[in-house]
DNA sequence: AACTATCGCAACGACATGTTGCGTTAAGGA
DNA sequence: TCCTTAACGCAACATGTCGTTGCGATAGTT
């Protein structure tokens, strides 16, 4: 057609993607404000038009690298580092569960802990990433597990006693107070570890199976 | 204007609001509807048109009658009778706990239950919402109050436990499971009871507050 | 049988998600 | 430094759900 110029083809110069300054800017304040959405408005309310005002960045922007809401906050889940124990432990069981646990409720109550308990939600679409979410979870129950697991040896646990049940015991109750936003102290977290240990000690009553 | 009609004023006939034949079959199907969607789908999916198409019953006619979607799943949410327990107590702390704990699970298994619980979940909007299914919630715990508190005066509770507390750690591992497609059975819940009771009995061990 | 509350249907506006075309900016190899 | 083009910003569009409104049809109630 007339004004139609056409180029000479010519051997690209560059090939790869850019990893770089504009790009890696982008993607950071992106993930950065999804996680600070996600932790503020929770998953119903999460939006990607707020995320993408947060971030400084075009809607479209988003959209070109997250095709979709969920791998959004898929890779903003991934961004969370999850909890690490670091704390020696002392061998003292009721101590260490005190700590770990204190720990574990700062962490929880932090934008990066809120982000993981918003998609630990059921009903939260798609399903995967609802398995994301509890396998990230599960990752933070290591330290636990180990802790019930060494006191079973040195037989302060009762070894018919289901180590994961046994912590659900403390932490479920957490979570679900901390969601309502009632008091979770180390008074509160006294109590349930005492209850827990004490209850899961060797030579407690059990009733049998009928 | 030429064409135009105009009709003797006369007093009207009748004054009430229907409440028999139609309406009501269309407020029953309704609210039918929306308590098995919402126990279906889960608060995030639930949708407006499925509960019409469910019930039969055009879209127009649910808002009309309920003017936003927060309205219509209370009064879903109303419809859903409270857990009740009919059981008598036997007396025996572990054995009733068992019982009430079976039941309860039972419950949370119908659409009723999942109704309420889909309801229960933080980041459900408006908060008037989450209050309302958190008071019937807590209704539904009248009798494990009753259960512990009993026992505190037969001393086999320690006074100082806190019964909220003691009850939330039955509970909240029985929902979080619930929710989680873990196993639930008896055996569970034996152990549950069995951990808490054993723990929360006088002359257990404490740990001292700081 | 007459009156009218309530229904069904259709059309509309508002809002969020997700897509696409195009012009502009800047990363990075020459 | 200069050129190519990957990645951006902007605007416009398509879709789906919520929620509203007008109007004619249906069916309680008197």
């Amino acid at each position: 057609m007339a004004g139609t110029k056409k180029k000479l083809a010519r051997a690209p110069v560059t090939r790869g993607v850019r990893v770089g300054g504009r790009s890696k800017r982008v993607v950071e304040a992106a993930l950065r404000a999804a996680v600070n959405e996600l932790a503020r408005s929770g998953y119903t309310a999460f939006q990607i038009e707020e995320v993408a005002r947060e971030a400084g960045v075009n809607r479209t922007s988003i959209y070109r690298r997250w095709p979709t809401k969920a791998k959004l906050l898929e890779a903003a889940l991934r961004e969370v580092s999850p909890f690490h124990n670091t704390q020696a432990m002392t061998g003292n069981l009721r101590r260490d569960l005190l700590d770990l646990s204190q720990r574990l409720v700062r962490w929880m109550r932090s934008a990066q802990g809120k982000t993981l308990m918003s998609l630990l939600t059921r009903d939260v679409r798609p399903p995967e990433l609802v398995r994301l979410a509890r396998t990230l979870g599960d990752e933070s129950l290591a330290p636990w597990w180990a802790l019930v697991e060494s006191a079973k040896l040195r037989g302060e646990i009762a070894r018919g006693i289901d180590a994961r049940l046994l912590i659900q015991m403390i932490l479920a109750p957490v979570t679900v107070r901390l969601e309502r936003g009632e008091r979770v102290n180390t008074k509160v977290l006294t109590t349930l570890i005492d209850v827990a240990v004490s209850g899961a000690a060797p030579g407690q009553r059990r009733t049998r199976a009928r």
